[in-house]
RNA sequence: GCGGAGGUAGCAGAGCUAGGUCAAAUGCGACAGACUCAAGAUCUGUUUCCGAAGGGAUACGCCGGUUCAAAUCCGGCCCUCCGCACCA
């Protein structure tokens, strides 16, 4: 559809307030929310996946006569934007490119640079990519009510912040500690997975690592390692041949580390200190001796060791580590010392997997990984430790690995070092490693009161689909403490430290109940320069009048109204969106709610999507398939786009967008513009048997419809929809029907039932062809139904040639028993005409005319005795009839209507499809050869 | 390893909770026909194999079981994907 009519449509529903709700007790309430969008950049097509299903079922929900709420607000907190807008003001390259090119989406080329000048203000760039997101949403029609939108930047928000972490504080869930976490030098801030480039995909942990003392004269070495237990094998000890290595001093003794790894070992041992650089060869001067084993080793220099992955000096074990074994020149190969017997698959060790995967060097860097994942995963749950191994033998990997580094580390052998489970940087690109804070904040998720509330409140709630439930529980399960404040970022200021910003996810947890009621807030804020937790204690939590008493009468009136806001709107009934977020912001979401809220004001339900990719491929700019929003209404239309998200995938699926597709979407879109515009509602046509069906059709349609939108099965909804009636359209054609018949009847419901998913044709059709209203806020009605009853009464006559009179009075004004009747005769109809097919298609006979002949009474009496059983009742010539009953009785069924009739009033459609004259007839038991039988009448071609 | 999801026709993807109406929706692709000068679009049909009569055979990862009857229920096995704890 043209961009303009979508944006007459869009501008209409702005003016007309239709989306924007206000509380009705008499009315029921729906809430729908989608997470808000951190605003960074601009959107593309897997942003607006869950804003388009969410749609979809707002506007369904409205259909069926809720009142609905679906607002939106911007998450500003953090650090990414903050970073880049630093970056900008550097006048990094790759960063200037990235703005501009996001610029470029929404202006001209000589904005630009005035632009980006103003982005080097942090805030400019939110508030700049918030109304991008807001006009790419407009233009995609959704029913967002833009009157509550707001920011986590904005005070109303922060006060309403601030009391919340006041309140976690009282119950004891606010904790003070030291505290591994990702944490970036440059930035000299802890980052989260919002703040790591790629870090919602590809996750980062923190991984502990022993790294393994090994004791010299000059100065010990330390080789970080997550398989203490293979210490029993060590040969030697690798150092890189090109790297620099320092020698640095803690807890009174001297270590060797490379360079790199004292700038991170310096972040988790604060008093480790640097003394000076070291050549290798004093390194290689000096023997070492390994713990435990008491075994003297020596360093050697190797081209693999990496001078920023854990301590960069490594500990070579060649009898089960693929590196270790590939360096070794193949004579030294044999005679290894082994430790870990494999029972279950003697097999599986180091040489076979270097002869299986064809690993020729240390430079085969993929095969080497591969073999290392599969040696260490088999090792450590099939492996035990053997003779060779001192106290530990005969315990299993997983066992030993664990006492090992125990008993290492109470002896002083080892320390304890943290290292990224990747490398990973920020999404302004600067190095994420581990750093151990002290004074860090968190919430402490662990208390088992909390617990229970979480696991009651997640198992009272809604899922689609429902496995996450259990996904949920186990979420709520693995929670302990969550690191909530950081030392700088866009955010509220931690309420009892004004030194900590809160974290952004933490900030992010119950702020749906700032929808309900976020104008209040703004104008008590307006009116007090603050909003006191007296003020927010009463309208999301006691609602006691007494906290109000200091208070003016404006305050307390706009105190009272947002109470009962909150009090109508709150709980959520349906949050939405992709299943990365269930393991953070859900689960906080779930927690701080089970924390903070009684019922009803507890989330109701989720549903969980499935990702977006984009033929066939992960969204992102090194693959060049980032499709953004803007290109969407620009180039195809917003109604093509959520009809598609609608129709291409279940919401749990992953959806692929591609070209492809989407030309099938854009066909199926036209034919039923094509459609409409044939259309003529003030055609007389009177109603035939065929149009009956088509109406009997439609309601089935209908009724499944609204069935699987229940239950959140949008594409089975619009399947049914949109494409079968487009189907039972044709087939009502092709059987000389005329859908003008039909269509004024159906026209209401069936452009309704579209209108959530494609919005603006259907305003445009509604307005062409029915009223002056908005087929938005129309609600499902059935017309259709009643069309369907009143016909069949007032065609009585036309049908009794076709149906018995006592069947048609006897369903008469019952839709259900109408409905069946005339979709079980028009199966029969194509039920003949497949069979007649198919006998075509057996003999290669183009047949001149076709008999068709139905059993006659007699016949249809002697098959009731066949069916039940009743020999004896049978007259005797029809028990010649037996054997052949034997035969076809799986194929007979016994009708309501009476085939004769039905067959001779479509004698005509049958003989225009086979191109031959249909002639039907009753027939009697017969001696030789076959019967007719109910619901199997005899074919014959000529 | 644990937990979760799943393996369906050329492809994508329903059905499985309540076993029969399932050779199995819907869409794509392919093939044939109609329309057309032609192509495209559209429409009609076909798309596991066999069949000169509407039928038969084999089929829903593999193997077994329950049942008159299994894509659907039960047991075992194989494989894939996702998440995760001291998993790399």
């Amino acid at each position: 559809m043209e961009k303009e009519t979508e944006e007459k449509w869009q501008e209409k529903w702005a003016e007309s307030k239709i989306f924007e709700p206000s509380t009705d007790p008499d009315k029921e309430k729906f809430f729908i929310t989608v997470p808000w969008p951190y605003v960074n950049g601009s959107l593309h097509v897997g942003h607006g996946r869950t804003y388009t299903l969410a749609d979809i079922i707002a506007r369904y929900k409205r259909s069926e006569g809720y009142n609905v709420l679906f607002p939106m607000a911007f998450h500003q907190s953090g650090t990414p934007i903050l970073a880049f807008s630093q970056r900008l003001r550097m006048g990094d390259p790759s960063t200037i490119k990235l703005y501009r090119d996001y610029i470029l989406q929404y202006e001209s080329e000589e904005k630009v640079e005035e632009r980006l000048k103003s982005f080097e203000e942090p805030k400019n760039i939110a508030d700049y990519f918030s109304k991008a997101v807001i006009s790419d949403f407009r233009s995609l029609g959704y029913s967002i009510d833009w009157t509550r939108i707001f920011t986590s930047a904005d005070q109303e928000y922060q006060e309403f912040v601030r009391w919340q972490f006041e309140k976690l504080n009282s119950l004891g869930l606010i904790k003070k500690g030291s505290y591994p976490v990702l944490y970036s030098k440059v930035d000299d801030n802890a980052v989260g997975e919002d703040d790591i480039k790629d870090g919602d995909t590809d996750k980062v942990s923190i991984e502990e690592f022993t790294g393994v003392i090994f004791k010299g004269n000059a100065f010990s070495l330390i080789a970080a390692s997550l398989r203490p237990e293979t210490i029993f094998g060590i040969t030697n000890i690798w150092i890189g041949k090109e790297l620099d290595y320092v020698v640095c001093r803690f807890s009174g003794n001297s270590y060797v580390v490379t360079k790199e790894s004292f700038q991170k070992l310096k972040l988790q041992i604060h008093d480790a200190e640097l003394i000076r650089e070291v050549p290798n060869s004093e390194i290689l001067a000096q023997e070492y001796e390994v713990p435990e084993t008491g075994k003297k080793v020596r360093a050697l220099e190797t081209t693999f060791v990496d001078p920023d992955n854990g301590t960069g000096v490594v500990y070579s074990v060649p009898g089960h580590s693929i590196w270790d074994y590939v360096a070794l020149d193949p004579e030294e190969r044999e005679n290894i010392p082994r430790i870990i017997e494999m029972p279950k698959n003697q097999n599986m060790n180091v040489e076979g997997l270097v002869k299986k995967l064809q690993i020729q060097s240390v430079n085969d860097r993929e095969k080497l990984l591969e073999a290392t994942q599969i040696l260490y995963k088999d090792e450590f749950y099939n492996g035990f430790m053997n003779n060779e191994c001192g106290q530990f033998a005969g315990m299993s990997v997983n066992e030993a690995r664990e006492k090992i580094k125990e008993t290492l580390l109470s002896e002083g052998k080892a320390i304890k070092f943290l290292e990224t489970s990747r490398k990973a940087e920020t999404r302004s690109g600067s190095k994420v490693v581990v750093a151990v804070l002290q004074d860090q904040w968190f919430i402490d998720y662990s208390p088992d009161w909390l617990k229970k509330k979480a696991h009651d409140l997640v198992n009272s709630m809604y899922y689609y689909p429902e496995y996450y439930r259990a996904a949920m529980n186990d979420a709520v399960d693995w929670l302990r403490e969550r690191p909530c404040a950081r030392r700088r970022g866009l955010g509220t200021r931690l309420p009892f430290d004004d030194r900590w910003i809160i974290e952004s996810l933490s900030d992010s947890t119950i702020y749906p109940a700032v929808y309900t009621c976020i104008q209040e807030l703004k104008n008590i804020y307006a009116e007090l320069g603050k909003i006191p937790d007296d003020v927010t204690e009463y309208i999301f939590s006691s609602g006691d009048e007494k906290l109000l008493a200091s208070y003016s009468e404006a305050v307390a009136e706009n105190c009272n109204n947002a109470r009962k806001h909150f009090t109508y709107w709150y709980g959520v009934d349906i949050r939405l969106t992709a299943y990365p977020h269930l393991s953070n912001h859900l689960s906080f979401y779930v927690m701080n709610h089970a924390a903070l809220f009684k019922e009803p004001f507890l989330p109701k339900g989720l549903i969980i999507s499935g990702l977006v990719v984009s033929n066939g491929a992960k969204i992102s700019k090194s693959k060049g398939n980032v499709i953004s929003l803007m290109t969407i209404s620009n180039h195809y239309s917003a109604d093509i786009y959520r009809l598609y998200v609608a129709i291409q995938a279940d919401i749990q699926s992953t959806l692929d967008w591609n070209e492809n597709d989407l030309r099938t979407i854009i066909k199926k879109y036209d034919s039923l513009r094509e459609l409409f515009a044939r259309i003529d509602l003030n055609k007389n046509v009177n109603p035939s048997y065929i149009d009956l069906w088509f109406l009997a059709r439609f309601n089935r349609r209908m009724e499944d419809f609204r069935k699987n939108m229940g239950g959140f099965n949008i594409r089975a909804a619009y399947v049914s929809i949109f494409y079968e009636v487009l189907n039972d359209i044709r087939r009502l054609e092709a059987r000389g029907g005329d859908m003008n018949t039909s269509m004024k009847y159906i026209i209401r419901e069936w452009l309704v039932a579209l209108s959530a998913a494609i919005p603006h044709v259907c305003e445009e059709l509604w307005h062409e062809h029915v009223e002056d209203s908005f087929v938005s806020s129309a609600t499902l009605t059935s017309t259709a139904r009643n069309a369907l009853n009143e016909l069949f009464s007032s065609m009585k006559g036309e049908l009794e040639k076709i149906f018995p009179a006592e069947l048609i009075s006897s369903i008469e004004g019952n839709h259900e028993k109408i409905t069946d009747l005339l979709l079980s005769s028009e199966e029969y109809i194509s039920g003949i005409e497949n069979d007649i097919r198919e006998i075509i298609r057996a003999t290669g006979i183009s047949p001149k005319g076709i008999d068709v002949a139905v059993p006659d009474d007699s016949i249809i009496q002697a098959s009731r005795h066949l069916i039940n059983n009743e020999r004896d009742s049978l007259m005797p010539e029809q028990k010649r009839m037996i054997p052949e009953f034997m035969k076809v009785r799986k194929n007979i069924s016994f009708h309501e209507f009476d085939e004769y009739s039905l067959l001779s009033n479509n004698s005509e459609y049958l003989g225009k499809v086979f191109s031959a004259t249909v002639k039907v007839k009753k027939t009697g038991p017969v001696m030789k050869g076959k019967n007719p039988w109910p619901g199997r009448p005899l074919i014959r071609l000529e």
